[in-house]
DNA sequence: CCGTTGACCATAA
DNA sequence: CTTATGGCCAACG
């Protein structure tokens, strides 16, 4: 099929993490990684910051650290973890165990 | 087309 | 552990 003019890259991060089932969490250059743009993962926080879409699940998107990124809206932050909170996923030291709650959309 | 910005990542000291 | 630097990519004016 044709490539629409819409298959912009905030548009396949929007699909990607709209995948991140509940109680799970992808860091930025993982969604990059699977969108084939390894080294894209500023553009996907990008893509993050100007969507305002409610029915994303932009909250399960933390960084490679497992941690939530400090350089996001102050407004945002809080809201972020008491999402995951509210998901199940235990934070450690201000911080999340990735090797447990990161999904991998192969799966 | 160029410069700036930005919710990143990896490496070095 | 922290701080600093470079790179990398995409959107916007």
């Amino acid at each position: 099929m044709s490539v629409p003019p819409s298959d912009n890259f905030f548009q396949k991060v929007y699909a990607t993490v709209s995948r991140i089932p509940r109680g799970r969490v992808m860091s930025y250059g993982q969604i990059a990684r699977h969108l084939g743009a390894p080294r894209a993962a500023r553009a996907v926080g990008y893509a993050l910051r100007a969507c305002h879409d409610p029915g994303l699940p932009w909250h399960r998107v933390v960084n490679a650290s497992g941690g939530i990124s400090s350089r996001a809206r102050q407004s945002s932050l809080a809201v972020q973890r008491q999402r995951l909170e509210a998901e199940g996923v235990v934070f450690t030291e201000g911080k999340l165990d990735l090797s447990k709650y990161r999904y991998n959309p192969e799966e």
